[in-house]
RNA sequence: GGAGAGGUGGCCGAGUAGGUCGAAGGCAGCCGCCUGCUAAGCGGUUGUGGGGGUAAAACUUCACCCAGGGUUCGAAUCCCUGCCUCUCCGCCA
């Protein structure tokens, strides 16, 4: 039976999303929303946003009316004018009439300026509603609440006292904090060496992997509009978290994420196209504005990382078949890196404003003996398609749908650093190079 | 950065003294017909989003000729701004 309040509520989103006309030009079904008010509250509670709808739905009414009204008066309008022409073709006077018409057009302005106010307030008022969640979610009220899904490989066990990260990287000279802070600031680091080869290996054999299972490799703009950041989310609610150019404007970006999903931005694709499979690597850049004590030695919590992605374009109907296959190819690098790792579900306070469903993997660290997030997947269902406004259109079937978009990290560069020189550290300092990255690294150890 | 040209439907391409243009024509596609197969030929058809309407259709209406403003009774057609593309010059990895 949640079954039908989850298709509701999801119907329901729908419609709410649909009425950005700023965005995609689309119109809001209002009736719909008026008798169905309780199950997006619902809905939404569970991840403990409260929802006030009375404003907008008395917003929408209003639009509604104002709307028709308008239509009403450029109908006549077009009537008219056409008759103007045909009169003054004929060498007939029309005075009348076309005094008449000028008003009507004021008329018409008078009304659309009202409207333009009216669909900004609630635009501005729908795109800060998080998506809903999946019914296979777990609820909670924090992160103490995700569930454990299941875990791979066994913690490496030391006859030695394990280091952190920093301290293995420092000993063989392979990153440099202080540099990098002197160079950037804090959470910028130096790789050298075979620190940097590191992170070169990591990003070739993640690129190979994810190609060879039929993921097309792309490199995308790491400087994007503010409609690709709108269309994926990150935007208007989390301007703290990007950093952004000034002269010209552009948004430096979190993720991949963000360019990749955007390529189909504005577009109707064939049906026999999807699913479509994309994976990139790129530079990723966050302010980590508010995560002032977390993190704060070590490449854990860097403002620029590097990360390679991998995000799909599927039909409705598969989605959360394919989420699950993304996140067993993320697991297949840990697993041919032999790192131990679970997987986790998120539960409803924390997973991110657009997602439906997010599995966190997160990958052991003997330094600090705790399992760290490596990689989040997350299934956005029509979320970020209905921002970003991409459609596909079924063979033989009149209309268009909204695609599901997915993605995941496949993996965080700098965190597998992380989790490589821990869970391969020795007692003499050196680190041994996972049989996998031996042939991009060109050694099998690190001294 | 300087000087020009341009942005029309899936594609190509008309439309520039503003009026009945959602937009000629061609191609591609789809549906029929025809031909022993293919090609050619004939007829029809083919956008997106919204409102009203319907059980669903039919039907009706509004918007959309890069985007946003403006002029006008009326704009794909005129004016302004922005974005993008192309050519030439300069500069540069």
């Amino acid at each position: 039976m949640s079954c039908g309040v989850r298709e509701l509520a999801k119907l329901l989103n729908s419609t709410l999303l649909n009425s950005l006309t700023f965005l995609g030009g689309f119109m809001l079904d209002a009736r719909f929303i008026r008798e169905n008010i309780n199950v997006l509250k619902t809905a939404l509670k569970k991840r403990g946003y409260e929802i006030n709808l009375s404003e907008f739905i008395a917003f929408e009414q209003e639009r509604l009316g104002l709307m028709q009204k308008a239509e009403e008066l450029r109908n006549r309008r077009n009537v008219v004018s056409a008759e103007i022409g045909r009169l003054k073709k004929q060498g007939q006077g029309a005075e009348d009439l076309v005094k008449e018409m000028k008003g009507v057009s004021d008329r018409i302005k008078e009304i659309d300026e009202i409207l333009k106010g009216i669909e900004e307030k609630t635009g501005q008022f729908l795109l800060n509603i998080p998506n809903i969640p999946h019914e296979s979610v777990p609820i909670g009220k924090d992160e103490t609440e995700n569930i454990e899904v299941r875990r791979w490989g066994t913690p490496p066990e030391f006859d030695f006292e394990p280091l952190n990260h920093w301290d293995i990287a420092e000993t063989l000279d392979i990153i440099d904090f202080e540099r990098g802070a002197k160079i950037a600031g804090t959470r910028f680091t130096v790789m050298k060496g075979l620190g940097a080869r590191l992170e070169r290996a990591l990003m070739n054999f993640m690129l190979d992997l994810n190609t060879s299972k039929g993921y097309k490799e792309i490199f995308p703009p790491i400087l994007v509009s503010k409609e690709c950041m709108t269309g994926t989310g990150q935007l208007p609610k989390f301007s703290d978290e990007i950093f952004r150019t000034v002269d010209p404007e552009f948004y430096l970006i979190p993720t991949a994420e963000v360019p990749v999903t955007n390529i189909h931005r504005e577009e109707i694709l064939a049906e026999e196209l999807l699913p479509i499979y994309y994976t990139a690597y790129t530079p990723c850049f966050r302010r980590e504005a508010g995560s002032y004590g977390k993190d704060v030695r070590g490449l854990i919590r860097q403002h620029q990382f590097n990360k390679v992605e991998i995000v799909k374009f599927t039909k409705p109907e598969d989605s959360y078949a394919e989420l699950e296959k993304l996140t067993g190819d993320a697991e297949d690098i840990l697993q041919k890196l032999g790192l131990p790792y679970r997987v986790i579900a998120l539960c409803t306070a924390d997973m991110g404003f657009s997602a439906s469903k997010t599995y966190d993997i997160e990958a052991w660290l003997p330094g600090q003996q705790r399992y760290r997030e490596i990689s989040s997947c997350s299934n956005f269902e029509d979320f970020q398609a209905r921002r970003a406004n991409i459609r596909f259109k079924r063979e033989g079937k009149k209309g268009t749908e909204f695609v599901h978009t997915l993605n995941g990290s496949a993996l965080a560069i700098g965190r597998t650093v992380v989790a490589i020189l821990e869970n391969y550290q020795q007692k003499d300092g050196t680190v041994v190079v996972p049989e996998a990255l031996r042939h991009y690294m060109g050694t099998d150890i690190l001294k």
